[in-house]
DNA sequence: AGCACGCCGACT
DNA sequence: GTCGGCGTGCTC
């Protein structure tokens, strides 16, 4: 007897034994997806081993079916699943459950069926009842959300149950296979009229139907040009309706052939256009090679400009050329149309995309031909890391320093830059990281020499590094210089790049148009029900919004505290910098980039179009408009205040500081001449400001790696952050001061906390943090990480605390 | 994640 | 007195 370990897409905490039947045994490997039931469910999970080993514990229940004639994984992801599990302290369902495209995680729905030995005599159901029995006569089978939306409510159990028991209705289990191939209706001339006399009477017989005859014309145009022709096609560009083709059909001269189509559309072209690196960049290209026989890991720390993506090019063909597949990862919002396209011009068919926005079905297709090794190259997000490679033998991870490579929330928490790595490790692939700003955790791991380190300090072309001057906000407050929120400085460079007809971007880490309204009478703020946070006040869509849970709430004209109507909006977001520069520049034209303004990838992608199109003088937006970006007509960039990127209470501040003020500035100027930065800010003597205008990356790095030293942080330690969550506050205190009890022993000072967060209470629950610094050695990690998931378990037993969630948050940013 | 079971408040 | 709300525990 066999039996298989299950992976299931669920946060269980162990995996789940199923007994094989035996005309399963010799299919089954383990990768295979399969149908198992769990409770009265039925889901699609992935076999992780098969054994013999029949569990004591517990009977087995039978695998029901093998879903796929393949494995949809190679043990090379189940074991990478596994390290992502136990690294990351999360179920390894739950790395399943965001690795595996939505149409592959199949559960089973519930479907009523009318029992017809019941008869039609309803009089002894009661009203629900009825309603439900009167349905399923008529229809014959129901769904459960059909039976919520017939009785209007979304408990239905104890009535179906009920329904049950009075046998007016009969249960199963229905798993459905939602990944649906995409069809398309191809158009075929009937054969008999492949030769030109055979077709020469018909255009004599459809002398009669004028539309048809032109209809016809138009096929054997577009037949006789692109070899063959989808309906949708014919009918567009002939004009022609459907029923003057059905005419067609019906009289048998054109047929139509439902043909599957992939929905990822290879390039048909292979543009392989040739071009020369630069000596600094062939240079650079050398070095990395050379590091790559030594250390698995190479750092490549080019300034902005560099032009780092020739040499990935480079690289990647001489990969392509070994037969192996290369994965390029980037920040979801860098994966702009211009990167794609300048990608798909040097690989046209092999490269794939993934990211985000790809519908589900699109993700499936994605994931069969990156694992059939059809995608050579796929350029993609984060979550492309958990696509099932075959054979991977480079992967390049592009702006490494970028915090988005981090998963926030749900499980699995994980850095795609160091879960790369180890992935690299699985297929013995090289794998380079670049940046113009590196992370302090690679640089220094670069320095120490656990990864080999390339430089290149030189921008394409020769173009020089943008000028960058600070312009004094405390001074010209003073002084009663400023408009707004824009200094004299800032104004004056705007107008004169206006009048040479360049383009701006000025830069505001903050949506919306205030982040608070204040009223002026008590000192009230509006803030949300649900969270421990201010409301900010988007004028445009004139409400509130909480940039924490989402929630929406009509403007606050009248303030709650003591009734005066005198709220003002206070500080300020990219909405107000648009409208003020709108009164400033009234000609310009101005445009905004901020999650409110772009709702879809093709949002931000049409923006950045406008701009490189010169329809846009000014931009204005978040952090958005830092990256991936590159434009020859910006010639100068404003931070509107840095202020406010100095301020955060976080050990990253300064270096994050650094590395978007530094990403910023390299929009500037990218072509022809200097380009030019301002950076407003009322301390103008911040050494990381310091740092900036010099572009100096190693000052910056020397002066924090010193700091992280001296107070235990990464990259000398490993940080685990623990977040206690529950409805109560008296709850989440005492469950925190518990923990933290329990733990003080065995940590001392590695343990920071509990304490409250800043933003302590978020939709309706309260928090509590608290910080764990652990040396860099992974014995003594596994050991607490052990230790704290027992001490999880023993805190839940207690009755108190049943209801408390922790969640563990590995290398934290 | 579902879903069942079981224990307390607002209604017939 | 019941209905039904949610909090709790289990699924191989």
């Amino acid at each position: 007897m066999k039996f298989a370990d299950v992976i299931l897409p669920l946060a269980l905490p162990r995996n789940y034994t199923y007994a094989v039947p035996p005309d399963m045994e010799n299919a089954i490997q383990p990768g295979s997806r399969v149908a198992v039931p769990l409770g009265n469910k039925k889901y699609a999970g992935i076999v992780k081993s098969v054994h013999d080993q029949a569990p004591g514990a517990y009977k087995t229940k039978a695998i029901h079916d093998l879903l796929d004639k393949e494995p949809v994984v190679y043990p090379t992801q189940l074991a990478f699943w596994e390290w992502m599990a136990q690294y990351y302290m999360c179920n390894e369902g739950d790395v399943l459950n965001a690795a595996l495209p939505a149409h592959l995680k199949l559960s089973s729905e519930t479907v009523l069926l009318f029992n017809d030995a019941f008869g039609d005599d309803f009089t002894m159901l009661d009203e629900y009842e009825y309603l439900v029995a009167e349905a399923l006569h008529i229809r014959q089978e129901l769904r459960i959300g059909e039976v919520q939306q017939i009785l209007d409510r979304p408990d239905v159990y104890s009535i179906i149950k009920k329904l049950i028991e009075k046998k007016v209705c009969l249960v199963y289990e229905e798993l459905k296979e939602v990944y649906k191939e995409k069809t398309e209706k191809f158009i075929l001339l009937n054969p008999a009229y492949e030769t030109d006399e055979a077709i020469a009477p018909l255009f004599d017989e459809l002398a009669r139907a004028p539309k048809q005859l032109e209809l016809l014309l138009a096929y054997l145009h577009l037949i006789k040009t692109q070899g063959e022709v989808a309906q949708s096609e014919l009918l567009k560009k002939s004009g022609a309706s459907a029923a003057q083709l059905k005419g067609l059909v019906d009289k048998e001269i054109l047929q139509v052939d439902q043909r599957i189509v992939g929905r990822v559309r290879m390039g048909k072209v292979d543009v392989q256009i040739k071009f020369d690196l630069s000596p600094a960049q062939e240079t650079a290209l050398a070095a990395i090679r050379e590091c790559f026989t030594e250390k698995q890991v190479t750092l490549l720390h080019g300034v902005t400009s560099s032009g780092k993506t020739e040499i990935y090019v480079k690289l990647i063909e001489e990969y392509l050329g070994s037969g192996k597949q290369v994965l390029y990862l980037l920040p979801e919002i860098a994966l702009t149309a211009q990167i794609i396209r300048r990608l798909q011009k040097h690989f046209g068919t092999q490269i794939g995309i993934y990211h985000s926005r790809f519908s589900n079905n699109e993700r499936v297709e994605i994931w069969n031909k990156v694992k059939s090794g059809e995608i050579r190259i796929l350029l993609g997000a984060r979550s492309s890391l958990l696509l099932p490679f075959r054979d991977l033998g480079l992967i390049i991870l592009d702006e490494e320093h970028d915090g988005s490579f981090k998963q926030q929330d749900p499980a699995p928490r994980y850095h795609a830059r160091d879960a790369a790595i180890y992935y690299a490790g699985l297929f013995k692939a090289k794998i380079l990281l670049g940046s113009a700003t590196p992370s302090l955790e690679s640089y220094y791991n670069a320095k120490q020499g656990k990864y080999a380190l390339v430089e290149l300090q030189e921008r394409y072309g020769g173009i020089a590094m943008p000028a960058i001057e600070i312009a004094d906000l405390k001074k010209e407050m003073a002084m009663k210089e400023m408009v707004h929120n824009f200094t004299s400085v800032l104004r004056g460079h705007i107008t004169q790049s206006l009048e040479a007809g360049k383009q701006v971007i000025l830069f505001q880490n903050r949506r919306g148009y205030a982040p608070f309204l204040l009223c002026t009478t008590c000192g009230w703020i509006p803030n949300c029900k649900q969270c421990d946070v201010s409301l900010t006040y988007h004028k445009h869509q004139d409400n509130m919004h909480c940039h924490y849970c989402g929630t929406r709430y009509p403007y606050v004209y009248t303030c709650a505290a003591c009734g005066s109507q005198t709220l003002v909006p206070k500080n300020f977001g990219t909405e107000k910098i648009e409208e003020d520069l709108q009164e400033l520049f009234p000609q310009a034209r101005i445009a905004r980039m901020d999650m409110d303004s772009i709702r879809s990838k093709d949002g931000h992608n049409r923006m950045i179009q406008s701009l490189e199109q010169g329809e846009i003088d000014i931009l204005v937006g978040t952090q958005m408009v830092v990256k991936g970006l590159d434009f020859q007509n910006v010639n100068l960039v404003g931070v509107i205040s840095a202020d406010s990127l100095l301020s955060y209470p976080d050990f990253r501040v300064n270096e994050r500081a650094f590395q978007l003020m530094e990403q910023v500035s390299g929009r500037s100027g990218r072509r022809d001449g200097q380009g030019k930065v301002i950076i407003q800010a009322s301390n103008t003597r911040h050494h990381i400001l310091q740092f900036v205008t010099e572009h100096n990356y190693k000052a910056m790095y020397e002066a924090e790696i010193t700091e992280r030293e001296q107070f235990g942080y990464p990259p000398f330690s490993r940080i685990i952050k623990l977040t206690i969550r529950h409805k109560k506050q008296k709850t989440v205190d005492e469950a925190a001061l518990v923990l933290g009890n329990w733990l003080r022993p065995h940590l001392g000072a590695q343990l920071v906390g509990p304490a409250a967060p800043l933003v302590s209470r978020v939709r309706g629950f309260y928090l509590q943090e608290m910080l764990i610094k652990l040396p860099r050695d992974s014995r003594r990690i596994a050991q607490v990480k052990n230790m704290l998931k027992e001490f999880f378990g023993q805190l839940t037993i207690e009755k108190q605390f049943r209801s408390v969630v922790i969640t563990p948050d590995v290398d934290c940013v």
